[in-house]
DNA sequence: GACCAGGCACATC
DNA sequence: GATGTGCATGGT
């Protein structure tokens, strides 16, 4: 029986570190959360290289120009006129709140400041998350479809799947089981993503898995 | 041409 | 509290 721990340790010296979110600033982080909402990143990719081309990487530009433009530039990412009005909401509320820059979030308390993110119309839970541990820095452990496939497919996760409760189940889970560590829950994310991606899209590579078959790589399942 | 991808809000029962 | 649906592109 192996702690979530051990099991971090296994997948980080059998995949090596990810140096995770892809971004250059905190603003790039937090606009890729929210245009990668059931989304691929590669379509993603395309929609904040545009943004870049346009110069709108950038609070105060992001912040003035207008919905119905923005959307045709990050078309690639899909459901681009809601994430337009999504993203427009984060900067409204960026600089209602923090002067328009997110350092300006670092001293703030996590939980208020994850309250405050979830009242931003079109940032849900994983949303908030993300932008809370791979733009501000915050100690919170990011739950995405990955994470429940990661769950699932090693036999940790066995509880019926219900929308309401089930992402603060998951996150607890991991948080109870593991020291408050930014970089370990960035590392421990960001490795069960590339987890997923190499070995969990078809059956077959599961052997390949660096868990693999070995029952042991089993902790505790939810209760 | 179907199916999928790092959600979320809203309506309805 | 649980479930159904709209939103939309690009890769396989």
């Amino acid at each position: 029986m192996h702690s979530l721990l051990n099991i971090f340790d296994m997948l980080l010296r059998a995949l090596g570190p990810r140096h995770w979110w892809p971004g250059d600033s905190p603003l790039e982080v937090a606009a890729g959360a929210i245009l990668t909402q059931n989304t691929a990143w590669t379509n993603v990719e395309k929609a904040i290289s545009n943004m870049r081309e346009n110069g709108l990487l950038d609070a105060q530009r992001l912040r003035s120009i207008d919905t119905a433009v923005l959307a045709q530039i990050i078309r690639p990412a899909g459901f681009y006129r809601i994430k337009a009005a999504r993203l427009k909401a984060f900067i409204d509320f960026l600089w209602d709140e923090y002067d328009g820059s997110l350092d300006n979030m670092g001293h703030i308390e996590t939980a208020a400041l994850r309250r405050q993110l979830l009242a931003v119309r079109g940032i849900g839970p994983e949303t908030a998350d993300s932008i809370l541990l791979y733009a501000v820095g915050k100690p919170i452990f990011v739950v995405d479809a990955y994470t429940f496939r990661f769950l699932r497919n090693h036999g940790l996760y066995t509880r019926k799947h219900t929308r309401a409760h089930t992402y603060d189940d998951v996150q607890s889970f991991f948080m109870k089981h593991l020291p408050l560590d930014t970089h370990l829950f960035n590392e421990f994310h960001a490795l069960i993503v590339l987890l997923c991606q190499r070995y969990c899209k078809k059956k077959l590579l599961c052997e390949l898995c660096p868990l693999g078959k070995d029952k042991e790589a089993r902790v505790r399942k939810l209760s």
